[in-house]
RNA sequence: GGGUCAUUAGCUCAAUCGGUAGAGCAGCGGACUCUUAAUCCGGUGGUUGAAGGUUCGAGUCCUUCAUGGCCCA
């Protein structure tokens, strides 16, 4: 980057500093935000504010400065909004207005003033005095056009959110998401709780997991790829509605949907089925998009959803014996599902346990096309070593997925809470651990040994917060829902 | 990992067939007492992502690399 720009600033840097002002001084002290200005003096009219005469502060960011000889007005951003800035010379006396004409687009000023309504009719503050509090060095990209450029709006995200406020708009729905959620299972008992994101044992998920290490105990650490089994241990132990908001991280590729780190809500409720959930499930989320936009319906990328209840249900068998041509009585037929894998590209090998199989073809097949809210049902067994069994049908298990807009949004299931069970379940993984599958779940013995000591019938779920917060916010990248998300180090 | 598109001034973008690298905004100087993408006048600002190659001549064509977007795995 040209350095001329910033060494322009920094001569005003000096040039305030040999006139005695701080360029970085933290002894303003504001009285309003500028929603406040709005909400107080809003409805009045032009004479009545010059007959009111308050005295307000204002501080933020400068973020436009138009100047007409003797009178300049600006822009000034709060955490709240925005509010016009009018700057009268003759009002203002010389040492002020010097430091209006000096001040720049981007600097963080601070005005104390009176309001005012201009004869176009917008309320501004007129100033009584004004001080840089914080002089910016670097020039704002252009007022108009914002920045654009992914990657810098990706690594340099302050400036992204400084010129872009519907990028701020996107986060403020996020932190709204979650407090709804909070709310939510606040209001049915539930107890939130943290449990460790470093991990001796991974597990809760099929995952790799990224490893790293502790010096003082020389031992190898994993960075949790799900908090399920920690939680679980909670209900055992008697806290039989919990939930954790926190991150997971899992050790795969990047794209429009991943990002190796991100934020799930998992949640556990005892003498629960999965049933019990997908209830609670439609209505947190009808409710989410009522409470945020009056209504069930929304716009994502192309599609026009609704979130009103109930959503659509479909068993996986239903699914491939619909979209990938394997009728119903062969969905155990591995010869017709093989068959249907190489058509639909799927890789599989003679090893492959059936579930997964199954799975597959179903992924395959029927993923994109899960458009309107889905809870898919009836998994395999093979790709559920954590999920009660089917009793009607042992090889599948009481456990449901969650689709919206072609992606997976939740995961549930009644939990498996016999140990003699868990055990063959993670013996199988390791078998299939042993068969190639580096995302099969590892041997818990203590988890196992905490279900010894009996974990109420219980039902339990994982919802995507990034993933549902990009389909409130008609994103269709997981990066624009999170602040920072992983890049390539910036040679 | 594969395919594909992109990368030009601080930002947003032009540049015809390979023939003098431009504009708007920002910034700088000037005019202007109510604008809100203010307006008007005048300067300034470039290792065209990097390195090679072809050519009399490369932003443009070729190769490799880097970074990013999208699609696929």
């Amino acid at each position: 980057m040209s350095e001329r720009l910033v060494d322009e600033r920094r001569q005003k840097v000096e040039q305030m500093r040999a006139d005695g002002e701080n360029p970085f001084a933290n002894d303003f002290r504001v009285t309003h935000t500028t929603a406040d200005l709005h909400a107080r003096y809003g409805a009045l009219d032009a004479d009545a504010l010059s007959a009111c005469g308050d005295a307000v502060a204002i501080g933020g960011r400068l973020m436009a400065s138009r100047t007409f000889g003797r009178v300049t007005f600006g822009v000034l951003n709060d955490r709240a909004g925005a509010v016009q800035v009018g700057f009268f010379r003759d009002e203002l006396g010389e040492e002020m207005w010097g430091r209006v004409k000096r001040a720049d687009i981007g600097d963080i000023v601070g005005v104390e003033g009176v309001m005012m309504r201009t004869r176009t009719g917008e309320l501004s503050v007129k100033a009584t005095a004004v001080r840089v509090l914080a002089k910016s060095l670097r020039p704002l990209p252009d007022k108009w056009h914002g920045l654009t450029d992914t990657a810098t709006r990706y690594r340099q995200r302050y400036v992204d959110l400084i010129v872009n406020p519907e990028v701020r708009e996107t986060f403020k729905v996020r932190s709204r998401v979650v407090r709804y959620i909070r709310d939510f299972l606040d209001a049915r008992d539930f107890m939130e709780v943290e449990t460790p994101m470093l991990q001796s044992i991974y597990g809760g998920a099929a995952a790799r997991p990224f490893v790293t290490h502790h010096n003082a105990l020389d031992m190898r650490l994993y960075l949790r790829i799900a908090p399920e089994l920690s939680l679980k241990r909670l209900v055992v132990g008697g806290l039989h509605r919990v939930y954790e908001i926190n991150r997971c991280f899992r050790n795969e590729g990047i794209s429009t949907r991943h990002n190796p780190e991100f934020t799930s809500i998992e949640f556990y409720q005892a003498f629960a089925t999965y049933e019990d959930l997908m209830a609670l499930t439609e209505e947190l989320l009808s409710g989410l998009a009522r409470h945020l936009h009056g209504t069930t319906d929304l716009r994502w990328g192309e599609h026009e959803l609704s979130l009103a209840a109930p959503f659509r249900r479909l068993s996986v068998r239903d699914g491939v014996a619909e979209h990938a041509g394997v009728p119903r009585e062969r969905f155990y037929d591995r010869a017709a599902l093989e068959e249907a894998a190489a058509r639909l590209g799927v890789k599989c090998a003679p090893t492959t346990p059936l579930g997964n199989l199954q799975m597959g073809v179903f992924e395959a097949a029927c993923e994109h096309l899960l458009i309107q809210p889905t809870f898919v049902t009836d998994f395999p067994l093979d790709v559920s070593p954590l999920s009660r069994r089917k009793e009607s049908e042992p090889s599948l298990v009481d456990r449901f997925e969650l689709y919206v807009g072609g992606q997976e949004l939740a995961n549930a299931f009644s939990e498996l809470n016999d140990p003699d069970d868990q055990r063959a379940r993670f013996e199988a993984q390791v078998e299939a651990r042993h068969n190639g599958d580096d995302e099969a779940h590892p041997m818990d013995e203590d988890f196992i040994r905490a279900l010894e000591y009996g974990m109420p019938p219980t039902a339990g779920q994982g919802i995507g917060i990034d993933r549902l917060v990009m389909l409130l916010t008609n994103r269709t990248s997981i990066r624009d829902v999170l602040f920072f998300p992983l890049m390539r180090f910036e040679s």
